[in-house]
DNA sequence: TTTGGATGCATAAGAAAATTATGTATGTTT
DNA sequence: AAACATACATAATTTTCTTATGCATCCAAA
């Protein structure tokens, strides 16, 4: 994985649930590889500790579906999590924001 | 400090020092304080220890100086590690490109 | 038909990278 | 004199990720 990732990815998920409304794992990590065209890729190993840790502390909600045979586990954010996820959110975007500052900083004109 | 800066440290310092040419510790964080308007606070419990091991691989190098009294160690990027710092930096501009991808994802138009 | 790849979830051991707390020291301001 | 800013340092702990592994199903290719 990127290694820049650290820290932002729980809010990543966060943000990708808030879009879709309902997501499952793996369509998770397929949805970051379209978005940022196979650049950032989200190991197993990170994603679901996460996905467990945020339905632990009922920010998501699970429910198991069978599709094709195949079992998936869709994950929603809940009524609670909804201002802790807008939160979180707004921090990445600032964050965001706080990097292009960064790395293109203004020219000083004096 | 803002739980996203996680992994992007080391590289927000290198940036800087690519500016920049010559700073010392405590100069990094009143400047990524500044660039930020006091978003980013960096805690010398992160920094000092990255600055170290940044020495450590050869990427900088460290000369200490008195100056007013205080002593200050001013860090600069060595030649071995302008290659290193380049890349990283690049990796840095694609995360925040990325990033971006995925706060503001365009709209399908199908 | 069986092998590999994609789909799908899970977890354990270890490493990496921060937080938090603490310590030292000097200069400046109140 | 006390508080605050400047300046560096590190230890203990926690958070977060990597790497490796395991299980299971479906589909395509050989």
């Amino acid at each position: 994985m990127n290694q820049h990732l650290k820290g932002s990815l729980s809010t990543i998920i966060l943000k990708l649930l808030h879009d879709n409304g309902r997501m499952y794992g793996y369509e998770i990590t397929q949805k970051v590889k379209e978005l940022t065209q196979d650049d950032i890729q989200i190991t197993e190993g990170a994603l679901y500790p996460i996905l467990h840790k945020l339905e632990a502390e009922e920010v998501l909600t699970a429910e198991t579906e069978k599709v094709d045979g195949r079992v998936r586990k869709y994950y929603k954010i809940t009524p609670k999590g909804n201002a802790v996820a807008v939160d979180r959110i707004a921090e990445l975007k600032a964050f965001a924001e706080n990097l292009n500052l960064i790395l293109n900083p203004k020219l000083s004109l004096s």
